[in-house]
DNA sequence: GTAGAAGCTAACATCGATGTCAAGTTCAAG
DNA sequence: CTTGAACTTGACATCGATGTTAGCTTCTAC
């Protein structure tokens, strides 16, 4: 598919697809006309990577990260040098903090959220 | 207690805090020479002001939200305008589908992390 | 072949919390 | 008093993903 189409399918904008290729984060290949094609692979990966983006971390790491990913087609590609492997522990950590805050703040919405209907209601 | 110290308690940096003060988040009575002194409470309010920030609300939103908040001492000083539940309603809908995503992105870090240590251990 | 939709590259803009630096003031302890 | 730590305001810098625009090319359908 063009590049279009995995922008429409992936809720993704055009511009950030082709940042993400700078970033070697997405391969395409290329008509002879020079215009991405991409299989269709690229929507699960695209996702992947903003899931990724969302959880804090960077191109760069992300980059490192990819290929000892699962794909959904197969096992990963590489495996995590040991350095990486503490950066994701740390990142991994991270996330669970986030994740903890993030409960943390949902809850005190509601709380509010509710509180207001109540008022109302 | 001054900035310092507040900054020192919250790991929040004291350009932060007056910024939460200039954005509205954070009010500090001043010393006959002009410094800030916060209450007790100040420190609690930071660090939910941070987890707001974290789940990627903007200072507006936040200085809007906190007064309808259950302080520690007390209950709120004011009440939600529908205009604001439907903003927090969307807010809180968001942060429940970042929460999905953090954990899924978690999980895909932790299966790199196992499939590492295995490949070793 | 031609028109219009869709893609390409490149450059510049944005946003918002936070870092940092400068020059001056206040506070606390000797 | 005086000294040094802590504080003040103000201005400018940063970071990184994404938006936007411009000028040009390719593709698709008639």
């Amino acid at each position: 598919m063009r590049i279009g189409e995995l922008a429409r399918r992936t809720g993704v904008s055009e511009r950030s697809l082709r940042y993400y290729e700078q970033q070697g984060l997405l391969v395409a290949e290329r008509t002879p006309g020079g215009q991405r094609e991409y299989p269709e692979q690229a929507v699960d990966r695209v996702i992947r990577i903003q899931e990724l983006f969302a959880a804090g971390l960077h191109s760069k790491k992300i980059a490192q990260l990819l290929p000892c990913m699962r794909d959904a087609d197969g096992g990963p590609s590489a495996i995590a040098t040991p350095r990486l492997v503490a950066d994701l522990v740390t990142e991994r950590d991270r996330i669970d903090r986030m994740i903890t805050e993030l409960v943390n703040s949902r809850d005190v919405l509601d709380e509010v959220i509710n509180a207001a209907s109540q008022d109302r209601g």
